[in-house]
DNA sequence: AGCACGCCGACT
DNA sequence: GTCGGCGTGCTC
């Protein structure tokens, strides 16, 4: 008798057995009875072995598909990554589909109505219609080809319907193929040397599997290397990935894409429909299109001819999932590669460290572009002492002078300070009391403008207080600055000059962020105030002064990360500043101005800060350079996670491996999040396969403690905190 | 994750 | 007297 090992969207590391009586293959979806309900699950394999007693084997009640879902590449993909990722297998497939095929939707083209013409209607004299010019037209047209449905009112259809001349058909549509009309348009653009080289060291590797890292400074043509590239991949009639940062989805690269390829283009961001999804995920799998430009999940979509994947802003963090299965895109991303066996290209002007350090060790080719397009110079740049002195929502004067300067020659002024709202917490002044979201023990945010308290962590608003619950005084006070504020005292301060906040909270609008962007396109005098967002890939050429209000908190955080980050966001928002042959500044505000890692950015550039930083991480022994899994516990009492995480710490210990490392169990970063109490353990080794394997039997013994019913616990692979 | 069972508090 | 809260256990 056959068994089929079937993975079921549920967060349990086990397949269940099922008995196999038609013909099925592994990869498709069946129907199963599981428990009191009926549940969708992959085929993961077929044998005729199982521990389960026979007699207790239930039928599979249906099979869906009539070949596998996946295309041998992303379902090997999904197998390697359940391995690393140790993450429920059910999950990690369920992940990889689109909704509605979670759903149990057939995974085929949805039909379209069409009218026909009846035998009755193909041999119908039209002069019997003489009276009804239109539909005599209709049934002309019909005849001819030349039909279009929207030249005709429903009402013409209607009546030649009921004289049995037409009738409305069910049809798949056909596989549009695009390969034997493409062509890539000329464009005026003229290739440096820099560009020149890397199109050719991608060209030369024959479409193979190699991981290329293009670091280009911001303005250096990293687009018109990708085209290049890409028109190559496309006239081999190969169709590409394109992977964006969730934020980035600037429609002026995705215009340029479709300026220059003369084929499909198929975009996958968070605005579109379940249905619009899956249908991009069956017009890939059939190869109907020719690039698919997206967001982390992208990365899953199956291709017919997959010809090259391109991760742009390979740094960006939105590239790592940070709930449920946390996997990483860009490392998924070359893994597929190399399963495909195509090249992987990975861009940015400040790459990660763990992407330096590969293409150090030759693992990856590095491609370099160190020149600004026309004659833009780079910016200059000043780091301001506010030590002493009086701010004004977090605004020195010399600050403010430099802003009039820059506003007075009709140029446009950026401030960047990361943290939205108006003020982080809100005191009595009276007693000392602070808000705090009762969910998260944390302070809530004070919004101004919607007149609220809204807590950062779990996103949920409450009324303003009029009194301190503890002493009954009226007088409650903002304490520290976001944006809010900022712009408010900006607009006290330049009352005549344009000023546009742009941040979550005013860019969550649809269109919101493109009407902002309009706007100071424009051009003149104008303020941007705004969080990371401002950062990330926008173009703003008007822009001749930086000022970054706040660099504090990010040399002084607990995650070692932190100063990564913050070079990476300073680089890239110092690249906004005088572009277009109008020379920038950039300022920063500080309290550290000796600070070493500041000066190694400012006097040297990313690159330097890079190799600094990469030899203090390979002294103290953190990644890249180790291997870090961070096991998280949640619970309601507060014991039972603690409790849990310190079996495992004891376990682990148990194993007396030397190279392990363990850290906790302790409260997590945000330790009470909706109710929850959350508590972490972090594990670090410096051997990959090993720590691999601690975790594989680690995973077995959680499994025979029974304790899973009380604590929800999951594993994150190579952590990345946020 | 769902879904059922089971045991205690505040309602018509 | 019931309704429903969530703690616990199970799913081939």
């Amino acid at each position: 008798m056959l068994i089929a090992h079937i993975a079921l969207p549920v967060p349990l590391y086990q397949l269940y057995d099922y008995r196999l009586t038609q013909p099925a293959e592994v990869g498709m979806r069946v129907k199963v009875p599981f428990g009191k309900r009926d549940a969708i699950g992959v085929i993961v394999s077929i044998d005729q072995q199982t521990d389960v007693p026979i007699e207790c084997l239930k039928d599979i009640s249906e099979i869906i598909d009539n070949e596998p879902l996946f295309t041998p590449a992303v379902w090997q993909l999904l197998k390697w990554a359940v391995s690393y990722y140790h993450f429920p297998i059910g999950e990690v497939i369920f992940h990889a589909m689109p909704v509605l095929l979670r759903q149990g939707k057939q995974a085929s083209k949805t039909e379209i109505k069409q009218w026909q013409l009846t035998e009755l209607g193909k041999n119908c004299d039209l002069k019997s219609l003489s009276r009804s010019y239109k539909q005599q037209l209709l049934l002309t047209s019909l005849k001819n080809n030349t039909f279009s449905e929207n030249d005709f009112s429903a009402n013409i259809f209607h009546q030649l319907e009921k004289k049995q001349l037409i009738k409305q058909v069910s049809v798949t549509p056909d596989t549009v193929e695009w390969q034997s009309h493409f062509s890539t348009n000329p464009t005026s653009i003229r290739l440096n040397e820099e560009q020149t080289k890397a199109i050719a060291s991608v060209n030369q590797q024959n479409q193979q599997f190699n991981v290329f890292l293009l670091e280009g400074i911001t303005g250096s043509g990293k687009t018109e290397v990708y085209l290049n590239i890409l028109s190559d991949i496309l006239s081999a009639g190969k169709q590409a990935l394109i992977l964006v940062p969730e934020i980035g989805l600037t429609p002026q690269t995705i215009k340029r894409f479709k300026q220059r390829f003369n084929a499909p283009i198929d975009i996958l961001h968070s605005g579109l429909t379940d249905k619009q999804r899956f249908e991009v995920w069956l017009r890939s799998r059939s190869g109907e299109n020719a690039i698919v430009v997206g967001t982390r999940s992208a990365l899953f979509t199956p291709f017919k001819h997959l010809g090259m994947i391109i991760i742009d802003e390979e740094h960006d963090n939105s590239y790592k999932q940070q709930e449920g299965w946390r996997y990483h895109a860009r490392d998924l991303a070359i893994i597929r590669a190399k399963i495909e066996n195509i090249p992987i290209i990975l861009g940015s002007a400040t790459p990660s460290l763990e992407t330096l350090n590969n293409a150090q060790n030759q693992k990856y080719q590095l491609l370099q572009l160190t020149q600004r397009a026309g004659d833009a110079s780079l910016a200059q740049q000043s780091i301001l002492d506010i030590r002493g002195l009086v701010l004004c929502a977090g605004l020195s004067q010399p600050l403010i002078d430099q802003i009039k300067k820059h506003l007075s020659n009709n140029n446009q002024v950026m401030l960047f300070l990361n943290r939205r709202g108006f003020s982080p917490s809100i005191i009595c002044h009276d007693c000392g009391w602070i808000a705090e979201c009762p969910r998260c023990d944390m302070p809530y945010t004070y919004h101004q403008k919607q007149h609220k308290l809204i807590c950062h962590y779990c996103d949920t608003p409450r009324a303003l207080p009029h009194q301190c619950p503890k002493c009954g005084s009226t007088h409650l006070i903002p304490i520290g600055f976001g944006t809010e504020q900022l712009e408010k005292q900006l607009e006290i301060l330049f009352p005549n000059i344009k000023i546009s906040r742009i941040d979550r909270d005013t860019v969550s609008k649809k269109g919101a962020l493109d009407n902002y962007l309009k706007e100071i396109q424009q051009g003149g005098a104008h303020i941007l105030v705004g969080t990371q967002i401002l950062a990330k890939g926008h173009h703003f050429p008007d822009v001749t002064l930086v000022g970054i209000v706040d660099v504090d908190g990010a040399l002084f955080s607990s995650d070692f990360r932190a100063t990564e980050r913050f070079a990476q966001i300073y680089t890239q928002v110092s690249g906004r500043a005088g572009r277009e042959a109008k020379t920038g500044e950039v300022i920063l505000q500080t309290y550290h101005p000796d600070h070493p890692l500041l000066n190694v950015l400012l006097s040297k550039g990313y690159q330097e800060f890079a190799k600094f930083t990469l030899q203090e991480r390979r002294q103290t022994h953190l990644p890249p350079f180790s291997y870090q899994v961070m096991i998280r516990a949640a619970d309601r009492n507060n014991h039972h996670a603690p409790n849990f995480l310190q079996q495992i710490h004891d376990w682990l210990k148990s194993l007396d491996n030397h190279r392990l490392w363990q850290l906790g169990p302790m409260p997590s970063n945000h330790p009470k999040k909706a109710g929850y109490y959350r508590w972490q353990l972090l594990l670090q080794h410096t051997h990959r396969q090993q720590l691999q394997q601690i975790l594989d039997q680690l995973i077995i013994s959680i499994d025979k403690w029974g304790e899973t019913s009380k604590v929800r616990w999951s594993i994150d692979v190579d952590p990345i905190d946020n």
